[in-house]
DNA sequence: CGATATATCAATCCAAAGATGTAAGACAAA
DNA sequence: TTTGTCTTACATCTTTGGATTGATATATCG
């Protein structure tokens, strides 16, 4: 079956002339590539892409003109499944980090050997992702580095003193829910609720239902909200 | 250098026996590990790790009685510079990046090569963290699905329809500010910031600042608060 | 058993928030 | 210049929110 899979078509953007050269002639070389473009512009690039459809994109992220990254978005934006590769001059972990969030199928460096280059353009193009072993390592110490910064502001939690009912309300009120609301949705009188939400404020220390809310959501009360990381 | 480095001290954690057993010979045959512990339960694996300090924790991440992820995530509190290797039989994407998220330095499947987990542990021994290249794939598909989900609600933002004066307000209201610290802070009237969180009520759609606040936070407004992924 | 914690409800009272209408000055685009 | 948007500001009125005090019923724990 692997002998009859029709050549990728790969479309190169660095803007660095020589560089773009010198890995259009390398991809030429393997017989199971096509270089479809090559181009210094990432805007050209982007264009190009929409026009020629390629299986793959090599992508330079550290580009003046116009951000590789901010490239990677636009590209995975137009949903077609065109696999982006980053090529970076640096192991940076944030610039990995923030690639792969961007929907990179892979990252590597432009002083790996070539045959890494290949043997990553193979991985992604049967649909795999492919990071070198050391960059998965740098990847991941960023990773667990934004998480264990959580993990310690969590510590001394003051949503802990708050009872099963006061969680209820606390939960009802992360919704956006007002007294009358809560109410309802508890099957309780008003009054009640204004008891349980003062007491939610004397536990948690703030001063009124926004800054409850807030203190909630950032210190890990769930809220069945599904939350994100900042680019 | 290598030949003098002292044996890496592993603790074995594994609800199945038989499986624990095998895992403990296989290990005590490698000359550069010492098995100093090796229990079924997870809680006392941890009371065991507090004890010997292991430099390596193999963990089951299965188990009934006590979650593996939750144990996991005890240890690294602990802050004891101990490195868990989760041991699943499972490939599941949510389950690995919920291990890797708590601080897990690698994730070995129980099915793989007993050469792979030896490979796993001194990767994480020498300070690295291990995933099979398979699995690293599984993890960022998830990781970059999660994402995908983010920007497509991000498309149509009633945030685009405010003005700047009106995001600034905003970002006030969504750090627990009142009209009055508000108005201090901008050096305006508390009537003008009035006028202002009505009109950002009407293009939000909503009708209080605490929904107003969740819309926002819910909708990518950065409002320079670090935010999370739910585990 | 008595002490303690929780959940329920009510009556006040004052402050804050929200709705609505109006309007003037700045500024940019047509 | 005119038009429109933005920012500023005020007055008025209604509703909601928050603080405080006190009361009752029900568990749970020692």
């Amino acid at each position: 079956m692997r002998e009859f899979k029709r050549k990728s078509r790969v479309l190169l953007i660095d803007d660095n002339a020589d560089h773009l050269r010198g890995v259009k002639e390398l991809i030429t070389l393997e017989s199971s590539y096509d270089v479809v473009g090559a181009t210094t512009s990432a805007n050209i690039g982007i264009n190009l892409a929409k026009k020629y459809r390629p299986d793959i994109i090599l992508m330079d992220i550290n580009m003046p003109e116009k951000d590789g990254l901010q490239a990677i978005q636009e590209i995975e934006k137009l949903d077609m499944d065109i696999r982006v590769i980053a090529l970076s001059g640096y192991d940076d972990a944030d610039l990995i980090f923030r690639a792969m969030k961007l929907g990179a199928k892979g990252y590597v460096l432009k002083t790996m050997a070539s045959a890494q280059l290949i043997y990553a353009m193979d991985e992604v193009a049967s649909g795999k992702i492919y990071l070198p072993t050391a960059l998965t390592s740098r990847f991941f110490e960023y990773f667990q580095r934004s998480f264990r910064e959580e993990a310690a502001t969590t510590e001394e939690n003051l949503l802990t003193y708050l009872t099963a009912r006061e969680e209820e309300v606390l939960d009802l009120l992360t919704q956006g829910n007002n007294y009358k609301g809560i109410a309802g949705k508890l099957f309780i009188s008003e009054t009640t609720v204004k008891t349980h939400v003062n007491n939610i404020f004397q536990k948690l220390q703030v001063n009124d239902r926004t800054q409850a809310v807030l203190y909630a959501l950032n210190n890990g009360f769930a809220g069945r909200r599904r939350s994100k990381m900042a680019v």
